[in-house]
DNA sequence: TACCAGGAATAGG
DNA sequence: CCTATTCCTGGTA
């Protein structure tokens, strides 16, 4: 239960500056994703020094774009970066939001205070996002929010999906055979000696991630509480998901999903995969394939058409399918 | 060039 | 055993 990973005091955490653009889209971000060597550093690597806080709250993370899952709600996040991208890292430290709830090198006196205030409802703001995010992300991978419970699949996933989201070569081996744990007593160095490209921003994240668990300590007896209309959910059923299962998942939640597969006709089941190659690697990652692709998730899709779990609609389109029994 | 259909072999739970 | 993955041939827009 408690989790005795969270001494979330000092160090230094390095998070990545992303836009957009930089976000892996194309055929060839996918190669890259699934090539393993690539010598160049993470770009826009910023470090930023971190404050002694009190325990449970998420200490000094800064967050110029943080797109976990590109979500539209965090895309504000994206524009602020994406406006103004070369900002040397002392001005975008200055701009951009920082959680922390005390401790802070505030500036004080009457402006001091309303900034806070102004800091405090940002903060509040960011860290709800990155709740959410982390929380989507668990569904997404079918793994618990607290990475100490992870155990080596778990892991492998969790490295698969941070190095799809910041565009890191895959580390994975590296990694292998450690679980949650293990990787929660690594130091910084450790991850470093571990891979001397991506060690630091995959222990920011990992921090990230831990950090989030700490503060979430207290709601999380079994942590999958599911809120409202979505409960059929396969990921507490045990079973590996199915693929049909996995994209209606993708399909109820089109606030995250909307912009790679949605509803052409909710009642009918008909639906469209908007971005083929962005839904392959989501379903890449769940199962821990990174090889996936279209050309064979789509396969998978055609295994379905015999079972009469999913067909082509009527009037056949280019990446539309409909699912045989709408819910 | 990307998508589609389906056979066949194989992996993996 | 079953489903999904991988690879493939051939077809369509």
């Amino acid at each position: 239960m408690g989790s005795p990973g969270c001494d979330c005091v000092g160090s230094t955490v390095h998070l990545p500056l992303m836009s957009f653009s930089d976000y892996p889209h194309s055929e060839s971000a996918l190669q890259a994703w699934e090539e393993e060597e690539d010598t160049k550093p993470p770009r826009g690597l910023i470090s930023v020094p971190k404050h002694t806080v009190p325990e449970r709250s998420l200490q000094g993370v800064f967050l110029p774009c943080f797109d976990m899952l590109l979500t539209e709600n965090s895309s504000w996040l994206l524009k602020k970066s994406e406006a103004a991208p070369p900002v040397p890292p002392c001005k975008a430290l200055e701009q951009c939001p920082v959680i922390n709830s005390q401790g802070l090198g505030v500036p004080s006196g009457l402006e001091g205070q309303v900034e806070e205030r102004c800091l405090e409802q940002v903060q509040s703001m960011v860290l709800g996002e990155v709740l959410k995010d982390i929380q989507t992300a668990c569904k997404l991978l079918n793994i618990t929010p607290d990475p100490m419970e992870w155990n080596c699949g778990n892991v492998q996933k969790w490295l698969l999906w941070t190095e799809h989201l910041y565009r890191l070569p895959q580390v994975g081996k590296v990694f292998q055979e450690l679980s949650g744990k293990d990787l929660c007593s690594m130091t910084e160095e450790d991850f470093r000696q571990r891979s001397m490209q991506c060690g630091d921003l995959l222990y920011a994240h990992l921090d990230i991630w831990r950090s989030a668990a700490c503060m979430k300590e207290p709601c999380t007896p079994g942590d999958n509480r599911l809120h409202g209309a979505e409960e059929a959910d396969s990921s507490c059923s045990g079973q590996p998901i199915h693929l049909w299962q996995f994209l209606r998942e993708l399909l109820l939640k089109p606030h995250n999903y909307g912009h790679c597969i949605r509803w052409l006709n909710k009642e009918k089941g008909i639906f469209k995969i908007e971005d083929s190659a962005y839904v392959s690697r989501l379903w890449g990652i769940r199962k821990n394939r990174p090889a996936m692709n279209y050309d064979k998730l789509s396969r998978s899709i055609r295994q379905y058409y015999k079972k009469g779990i999913i067909r082509k609609p009527d009037v056949s389109q280019r990446l539309v399918y409909q699912f045989v029994h709408p819910v």
